[in-house]
DNA sequence: CGCGCGTTTGAACGGGCTCAAACCTTGTGG
DNA sequence: CCACAAGGTTTGAGCCCGTTCAAACGCGCG
């Protein structure tokens, strides 16, 4: 209905970086009235960051990047042109197998950072799409990497996201585990909730972003096994379900699953 | 050889490293006598680095670590000291689940870069055994994120590996998702193969470092199905296994397995 | 030697996959 | 506005593969 002729400059998904800049990345003039930029502290904020900020940075800016449901983040083998932030809405990290087989690494959401995998080779080694409508913050390579006034300190932050979404991954890695899929769909659940939690929604009534199928394959089973544990946990009376709204009625019984 | 007593007291982010730290940096007389030390160069051959050596920093030394076969390289919940990167041997990186179960992510070898994951909350995510006797090179904190001189060139160098690490961890995850369990140990067998032709040794035939269960921990499978796959391997002539040794009889035969 | 541990093989059970069908939601176009 | 198509969700039935339990063997080491 909105937004009729949606992605204006937005550019595809990989141009070389020189092209995303096209004019000076400090107007500060038109800062009111455009709301495609985030400042440093802005940044700060969404990856929690807990170092200080460095003089003299504190007037850059980073270009924001809208996506549609369903539209590409980043395209595995696409030369690397920065990292991003997710400020808004909720994705799905992907990698596909040579034989067709998918697995989805991760569901990035606000706060969390994209493209990491990108910097060994200068090209991602993972597909990232938007599931709901997206809003990113781009820190681009150039200011990732070339040393000299108050870059490095970008760099170590960008290097401790990386670590903590890492440790992250790993978590949900040994999530897949749980030798009971009904036990790793209450796990799933858990981490949704807690997840929701932190950026300040309801853990107990969520709506979860993706389907079924793209659930199955973070955790390594088929859509119908997810269908039917979300059945029998209903069944037992731990939550309700409607579609794609999750109600948590007892987090206790949730946790107590995870065996 | 230059700048003789930079960082004289490489003050510790962390206590423990004060104890690896006996004496200063540049013992420059003691280096023939003295096999306990890499120089810059080196690291950069065994991470197969392309970047540019940076001026004037040609001459730091870093401390090497000795491990004797089931030693922990790095435990989870300590304190970040620095990143190691693996000059000989073979370890096992693993992480503990709260109720026992354990999944381990990688098997390091020659070249890989272990500890990546302690940047966030500055400890380490998981635990690293070595499974033979290994030697270390550590990269220590103080040195990767003191912003100054030549030092944002190892941080840089850092992210890099860390983001290949990250790269073939996510490979090797995907490696767990092949439906069967001949073909995941099928595949296991081909990324081994290559890493040893990798470090210059024969990919037809070698000896594998970890045990039926290690390996099993890591394809998530058990020791019993792991065993069985080995022999119905044997039983179709691709490979040959005498306990540890493995003989790659037709590499496209196990190529093809990977369906 | 005897103990612990790694490896191998067998037998039976069960959980998740496959195949199939029905129902519901959503979006598109007449 | 409705019809239709496409895709998401749920449930059932049967089968297969990997787990579990059990036992035997080999190897290294105190």
């Amino acid at each position: 209905m909105m937004h009729v002729q949606a992605i204006p400059t937005t550019v595809p998904t990989v141009p070389a970086a020189a092209t995303w800049q096209p004019h000076s990345r400090h107007p500060a003039l038109k800062l009111e009235s455009d709301e495609r930029w985030s400042t440093l502290q802005e940044l700060h904020g969404l990856l929690q960051y807990e170092g200080h900020l460095q003089e003299g940075s504190e007037g850059e800016l980073f270009r924001r990047r809208r996506l549609k449901a369903g539209q590409s983040a980043l395209v595995m083998g696409q030369p690397f042109d920065g990292l991003y932030v997710v400020r808004l809405g909720t994705l799905k990290s992907l990698i596909t197998n040579a034989d067709g087989g998918m697995h989805v690494l991760s569901f990035p959401m606000k706060g969390n950072l994209l493209g990491f995998d990108g910097i060994y080779k200068y090209s991602y080694m993972s597909d990232v799409v938007a599931l709901t409508d997206c809003d990113l913050v781009r820190i681009p390579a150039s200011d990732l990497f070339t040393s000299g006034r108050g870059n490095n300190h970008l760099e170590h932050m960008a290097y401790w996201a990386s670590s903590r979404e890492i440790t992250q991954e790993q978590m949900a890695y040994s999530l897949t585990r749980s030798v009971k899929s009904e036990a790793r769909v209450a796990r799933f659940l858990q981490t949704m909730s807690q997840r929701f939690a932190d950026m300040g929604y309801s853990p107990n009534r969520f709506i979860l972003p993706m389907t079924r199928r793209d659930i199955g394959h973070h955790l390594s089973v088929t859509v119908e096994t997810v269908s039917r544990a979300f059945s029998a946990l209903v069944q037992e009376g731990i939550i309700a379900v409607d579609f794609r709204e999750i109600n948590i009625l007892s987090h206790e019984a949730l946790c107590n699953f995870e065996r």
